[in-house]
DNA sequence: CTAAAATGGTGACATACGTCCTTACCCACA
DNA sequence: TGTGGGTAAGGACGTATGTCACCATTTTAG
């Protein structure tokens, strides 16, 4: 009995190392083809990036960021789905962006200033993740130049997306910013509620539940 | 009469190098004191990044960028005012940000990703402005780490200035956004055309006008 | 498995906002 | 001195969207 219990249990551990991508048999680690799509990294050089991260696992409603927290990790998504929404005076929710597999998220500004968070980030699915500490991204950057890049090109995009989303709510009615929504990630009306997507627009439940006409 | 015509050229090209801070009386060159609010620079340091710069004037209405082209500078605003904004289907402006002294200004788009333009950039006052290159610019944070740290910070700023105008968008009213506006901008009002105003909070002019009451 | 909660669609109604219009004012420039 | 362009205020009207209410399903949690 006890040699089975001590079985399983690695069976979850290699599981677990598997799904973080820490154990990856003769297949290229998520992560790497991600950083690799922008920078150059030798195995030694990805194993050292690697090191600085930590798998964790969150079920779905657990936060990642809770508003008045300091917010000191920046996470990566293997698997799973996340909101990251505020609420107004009256408890609304308003949804910022959601994230999705290979996508980073944590609250930039908090994280940046080191301020107390004003919004929350919470698990739509169960989540796998792995996450950098502010310490670690900060030697990470300073010990190898190619990661500071890497992550400046990341932010420069980001801001793209954001100066693009501002873009859109100026210009477009709701139902233009649905269906360039829909055409952009057909997988996020699969994934999350009607209500969040409506949120996210910056419309009512009811007034989207009527754009389809 | 010559030599009066050689003295007056003379006393222009004074006047713009105070202007434009190629040559300070003891003074602290603006972009300096800029940069330092970020990172310290020796006087070397100042020298070799004022080198990648070049001044130029603009008058009213005269453009910095145009839809459609590639964008290659990135602006510094030493006196004026500017607008970038884009032109929807039917023709209407839609204002991005407006930009003054002491602001950086560029499609960062078309200046990141290198396609061509979709916004417009133009003078709302005469304008005095520094401007440096893409290459440059590259060449500079290359060569000088620093710099490459302080236009990754204010990459940084830029995103969660572009994040808090998403959260506004979708959270405030037209007149929570405008009461907003007002007291974070208020020199902005008494500069630019309050119909700008109404396309940058993402109303008609008419009711940006009605909104006082 | 069942009860509770969340989701999503729809109607009735109120209202904020856009659109179109006229009027008035200021100021640069002929 | 007049004239035209740019700016701003406000009236009239239509429409898109928010709000509240109700109900039918589906999903979740115990």
């Amino acid at each position: 009995m006890e040699a089975i219990g001590v079985w399983v249990f690695q069976k979850e551990i290699i599981k677990l190392l598997l799904i973080t991508g820490f154990l990856y048999l003769g297949m290229i680690h998520p992560l790497r083809q991600h950083i690799e799509e922008i920078i150059d990294l030798t195995d030694d050089e990805f194993e050292f990036v690697l090191s600085h991260f930590e798998p964790i696992k969150k079920r779905k409603h657990q936060y990642l960021v809770q508003e008045g927290e300091f917010v000191k990790k920046e996470y990566w998504i293997l698997k799973g789905c996340v909101k990251s929404y505020f609420l107004d005076d009256n408890g609304k929710e308003h949804i910022l962006r959601f994230a999705m597999e290979h996508w980073w998220i944590t609250d930039y500004e908090s994280f940046v200033k080191q301020t107390p968070s004003k919004i929350y980030i919470d698990c739509l699915e169960n989540c796998e993740l792995l996450y950098i500490s502010f310490e670690n991204r900060d030697k990470l950057t300073a010990q190898m130049h190619k990661m500071e890049r890497f992550w400046s090109k990341k932010s420069k995009f980001g801001r793209i997306a954001l100066q693009n989303r501002i873009l859109s709510l100026l210009k477009n009615s709701a139902k233009e910013r649905y269906d360039l929504l829909l055409e952009q990630y057909p997988k996020l009306f699969q994934r999350v509620p009607k209500k969040l997507i409506a949120s996210y627009l910056g419309v009512s439940r009811e007034t989207l539940s009527r754009l389809d006409s």
